[in-house]
DNA sequence: GGTCGGCGAGACGGAGCGTCTTGTCGGGCT
DNA sequence: AGCCCGACAAGACGCTCCGTCTCGCCGACC
């Protein structure tokens, strides 16, 4: 009776080692343009295997929804633009986008968030991190990965350089950096996500400063 | 040539005179019924119109998708909360949840947040409110709608009230308010949407602490 | 040179789309 | 009082896409 095998209705795992790397590039391409053109709606899984060149079992064979495939598609997308983006000088793993320890604290904060602000309108990042942070909002096991792969790894950077700047006395010893992170970086992620409001240089650099230095009046008044 | 009518393809107008109220509740009953229970990517207009006890082409008569039909009954959904919360004590139009001002900025803000948490994971709120934020996130004109007929009203509430913090001296007078709420306000929306870190009343807590005093030292050698 | 399994292609039944048709019903006008 | 008009419930229609399936085909490994 019991042999090795599973019992009950199992999928027939396929053989990761057959599988064609030709295919899998053309499917991310195709999924990545087609959310761009179309948007994430109308991009369906047919659509993708036709412009793949690709049939739809292909597809179903080793992914389960549109938003996983776009989901590797776009950390794919990212590991290429990264490694393109890191100059080659260490031969080490570069972290995603590494923040500067130039010592000035409020200098470093404004030029990555003025580059965040470059990339959340560059349109060839746009559309399918809007689509798949659409997913994640309504998704939980989608937003989880997508925070777990993409975004956590990012943000951890702000928690290495607010921990550096704590033993430069840059900031107070008594914050968690993870929460302090958010005070500038979730306001610009809002205002992409929802249309809340504009977003420009000028609007980070203040979000950097209110944030550093606190709204209340820093006179010995105060508290 | 020209009478009174237009010309090219124009819908023939229904006339809302003659709507039916009973139908119009059953349908934002059956959104929101069916948007919490099945998840809004398998909500569909066929359901919504199967659970109201209404024909299809009533729900396409007067509304354009299904995310219009969603986002007027959570509006309407709103209004009957707002007006059952509100207080009958003054005939004025209450608006919608006015922060209190006891003179200290920093607990009426907290006390607001922390109403803020509890509707935030109150389920009959969340499935719907999800739902439509993650539409706006892909659709801007439906996005910008969400955000002016229901976000924006709440946020104004905190850019008055930080109006009266300024004149009372907690706040300083060169920080722009509709920047400045958007420190401890949009942190708690981005955990909540993305599912970047635990919602808590300690976490609002200090979200409003480190807004107001910053995260820079306070001390007389700062900055 | 035979076997195995992923591959491209596409047929299949089922859902839901958005439109259209039919007959019913109720309010407003004459 | 009788009539007319348009919204209404019900559901048929052709369409697209779903996810599964069945074909041959072809390349890798034995």
């Amino acid at each position: 009776m019991a042999h090795t095998s599973a019992r009950p209705p199992q999928k027939p795992t396929p053989d990761s080692s057959r599988r064609s790397e030709k295919s899998r590039r053309a499917i991310y391409a195709a999924a990545l343009t087609l959310v761009t053109e179309v948007g994430y709606p109308k991009t369906t899984i047919e659509g993708i295997a036709a412009r793949a060149g690709v049939g739809k079992q292909t597809i179903y064979r080793w992914w389960s929804s549109k938003a996983d495939v776009l989901l590797e598609a776009f950390i794919d997308l990212s590991a290429q633009t990264a490694e393109a983006t890191a100059r080659p000088e260490v031969v080490g793993k570069q972290s995603p986008y590494e923040i500067p320890d130039t010592g000035d604290l409020e200098a470093d904060l404004k030029l990555v968030l003025r580059a965040m602000v470059d990339e959340l309108l560059d349109p060839a990042f746009e559309a399918p991190s809007r689509a798949l942070a659409a997913e994640g909002v309504v998704n939980e096991q989608v937003g989880r990965e997508f925070v777990g792969k993409l975004l956590e790894p990012q943000l951890q950077q702000y928690v290495k350089r607010l921990r550096a700047a704590q033993e430069q006395g840059a900031v107070r010893t008594d914050i968690d950096p993870r929460i302090a992170l958010e005070l500038f970086v979730s306001p610009l992620a809002q205002r992409w996500l929802q249309f809340t409001g504009p977003i420009s240089y000028e609007y980070t650099d203040k979000l950097v400063e209110y944030a550093l230095y606190g709204l209340a009046p820093r006179g010995p008044a105060a508290r």
